[in-house]
DNA sequence: ATGAAAGCGCTAACAA
DNA sequence: TTGTTAGCGCTTTCAT
C-alpha cells in the first residue's frame, strides 16, 4: 500500500540523529530551537538534515504535545475579489507564524449551521476565522456555546463578544461623497449593496450624513438598492439616469456594482467622467485596471485578513483575553472616473 | 493555556474502550468501519462515545498509519476567476466525498520547492492537487520522487508520467476562429496568453490552423504577446488597431485580456461589435456581465476541479493505476461581442 | 549539554 | 469476533 511505502522513505528524526552520531532527543531540541544545545552539535544535526532532506512530521510533532498550527476558514465561496484579497491577507499572515489553513465553506451543509460548527471545531483546527456575511446570529451562539477560538472579518457582532475585524465604513463613504460634493455636484446617487450587511448599511449612513452636513437635501429617489454584484449597478443605472433631473455623480457601494455603473453609463453613450462621475468602493484590483480608473474607497481587505489571523493567534495563546474589535481605517483613491462639475 | 486544558479533556479511544467494556482496538474498529465487529459490541461502543463525546484524533489516526481525508492544493494564489471556479468545483466534490482541503500557495515558500513539497507530503494531507501554471519540471520530479499521489489541473506532464485533466485548448481556439472565419472576418488578430504555458500555446496553434484550414494567411503583425492580464489586452490593442490594415475581429486568448481589449477599443471611440469583433477564452463569470455579453469559449473549469478531486481519490483508492490524462471539452458560447462581416 | 525512556492517540498485524 | 502488542515520529521529563 501506498502509505506503507511513503512510510520507509521517510526520513525521520532518528536518520538524522544517527548520521550526526547524536541521540533523537538532540536532534528535536535542535529543531525546537532550544537552547540548550551546543553550537557545534546543532550545527552537526542541521548538516546531517540537510543532506538527509529531514522533513518535521507535523503530526508526530502535534500528537507529542504541540499544538495544531491549523486554523479553519469558512467563507460561502471564492468567488469574488474581494473575498480573493482577505484570504491573500490571511495566507501570508498564517505562512509567516507557519500555520495551514483548512478551507471550509458554507455552501458544504446547507442549512445545518449547527453540526457543520461542532464538526469543525472537532476535527483538526484550533480556531477559526469567518468571512461570512450575512451571518446568522445562529452561527455566534453556537460558536460560543462551544467556546471555540474564533475572529469575524468584516462582520461585526451585535452583542460585542466577539473577535473581529472590519473596516470604517461610514466614514470610508462619508469621504467619497464629500470628494464628491467638493467638485461641485448636488445630485448624487447611492446604489445600496445588501441591506442588512452590516458593512452596507454604514455606507449608505457615511452618504447621507455627508449630504447633510454640507445641506444637501437627501433624495429618495436617487437611493436605490443594489446586491453588490456587477449586473445590479448594470441594471439600477438606468431608471437613475432616466429621472427628470439625473444625477450628475452616482456613488456605488462596492466596486464590482461601479463597474457595472460604467458598462450602463457607456451604453447610454456618455462620457466618464465628463458627462458623470462615479466612485466605488472597496478597491478590488480590477479597479485600477478598467478604463478610466475607477475613484474608489480602499477597504483595506488584505489588511483584515492579516489582521483576523493575528487576532485569532492571540486567542490561541492567551485563552482569557477578552474579545475586541478592531476597525481598520479606508482611503479614498482618487483616480480618473470623476470630474468636477463645470 | 488553552492547548493543555484541551489535552487534559479529550476522551479518547481509551475512555470508550473501559466504559464499552471492550479493548481499544474494538473501538478503533467500529470507528473505521470494519466489518468484523458484533453488531450489539458496535452499538455499545457507540453509545459509549456518544456519552461521553469522543471525537477521533486526527493526527493520531493519520500517524498510525490510517488515511486523513484530507487533501492539499496548492495554487499560486485565489486572486482570479479563473482560479476561484475550478477551487469552486473541487470543493463541491470534496464535498461529496466528505474530505477537507488544506490550502498550500506557492508564494509561501519562494523558491524552495523541493523542501515545501515534502513538507505538504509529510503533513496532514493524503494527497495534493495542484493548479500551477507554468509549474516546473522539478516539481514532478521531487512529486514522483515522493511517490505521493497529486493531480495537475490545467497542466500536463510532458513525460505523460502524471494524473492531469485539461481541456481541449487548441479545438477550442479553432472553433473560435472558425466561427469568426464564418461571420467573414479574415483579418483576425490573436493575443497571446504566457508564453510557454501549455495551454496558451495550444491556443495559438488552434487558431493558426483554423486560419490555414480556410486558405488565409497568418499575418505575423496580427498575432502578439499577451500575459493573460487585463492590462496587457488592453495595451496589445492600440499597436494593432493603428496598423495599416487593422484587423476586424481580435481573439484573446483569454478573458480577462479580452475584457482589456473591449475597453481599448471604447476608447478608440469604436463600437463593439459594429466596428469590431472580439472573442475570448475561458467564460469566466464575468464574460455575461460585461457589455456586450462576450463571446467567448467556455473552459470547463468548475468540472476540471471536480474530475482532478476525482482523479485524486481513484488514487488514493488504487495507488497502482497508471497515469492518466483527462482532456474535457470546450465549447464556444456566441454572445454578443462579434457580428458578421458587412 | 546530552541521552534514555515514556508516552501522545491511534491503527494494524498477529494471536487467540 | 476480539484482545494483545507494536509501533507511527516526535516531545519531554528525568537522569547523567
Amino acid at each position: 500500500m501506498q502509505e506503507r511505502k511513503k512510510a520507509s522513505q521517510q526520513v525521520t528524526i532518528y536518520d538524522v540523529a544517527r548520521a550526526a552520531g547524536v541521540s533523537d532527543a538532540t536532534v528535536s531540541r535542535v529543531f525546537n530551537n532550544k537552547n540548550n544545545v551546543r553550537e557545534s552539535t546543532r550545527e552537526r544535526v542541521l548538516q546531517a538534515a540537510k543532506k538527509l532532506g529531514y522533513v518535521a512530521n507535523l503530526q508526530a510533532r502535534i500528537l507529542a504535545g504541540g499544538k495544531s498550527h491549523i486554523i479553519g476558514l469558512l467563507v460561502p465561496g471564492l468567488d469574488n475579489a474581494y473575498m480573493a484579497e482577505i484570504v491573500r491577507g490571511i495566507d501570508i499572515e498564517l505562512g509567516h507564524a507557519n500555520y495551514e489553513m483548512i478551507l471550509y465553506t458554507t455552501r458544504r451543509r446547507g442549512g445545518n449551521e449547527a453540526s457543520y460548527l461542532q464538526y469543525i471545531a472537532n476535527s483538526l483546527s484550533a480556531g477559526l476565522l469567518l468571512v461570512v456575511p450575512l451571518l446568522s446570529p445562529k452561527y455566534l451562539e453556537i460558536l460560543s456555546d462551544l467556546e471555540y477560538p474564533y475572529v469575524l472579518i468584516d462582520e461585526i457582532d451585535e452583542q460585542n463578544n466577539s473577535f473581529s475585524v472590519d473596516a470604517t465604513n461610514w466614514q470610508g463613504a462619508y469621504d467619497a461623497t464629500e470628494y464628491l460634493i467638493g467638485l461641485g455636484h448636488r445630485r448624487i446617487a447611492f446604489i445600496k449593496g445588501i441591506v442588512g450587511l452590516h458593512s452596507s448599511d454604514d455606507r449608505v449612513q457615511g452618504y447621507k450624513a455627508a449630504l447633510k452636513a454640507h445641506g444637501i437635501p437627501v433624495r429618495d429617489d436617487y437611493i436605490v438598492e443594489g446586491d453588490y454584484m456587477q449586473p445590479s449597478g448594470y441594471d439600477k443605472t438606468f431608471p437613475l439616469m432616466a429621472l427628470p433631473t439625473p444625477p450628475t455623480a452616482i456613488f456605488a457601494a462596492n466596486d464590482h456594482m461601479a463597474l457595472g455603473v460604467m458598462d450602463a453609463i457607456r451604453e447610454l453613450g456618455m462620457d466618464i467622467p465628463n458627462d458623470i462621475s462615479i466612485v466605488g468602493f472597496d478597491d478590488i484590483p480590477q479597479a485600477s485596471t478598467t478604463h478610466p480608473k475607477l475613484t474608489t474607497v480602499l477597504q483595506p481587505l488584505e489588511q483584515m485578513g492579516r489582521e483576523g489571523v493575528r487576532l485569532l493567534l492571540e486567542q490561541l495563546q492567551y485563552p482569557d483575553r477578552p474579545p475586541r474589535r478592531l476597525t481598520l481605517p479606508t482611503q479614498l483613491i482618487v483616480r480618473d472616473s470623476c470630474r468636477p462639475l463645470a
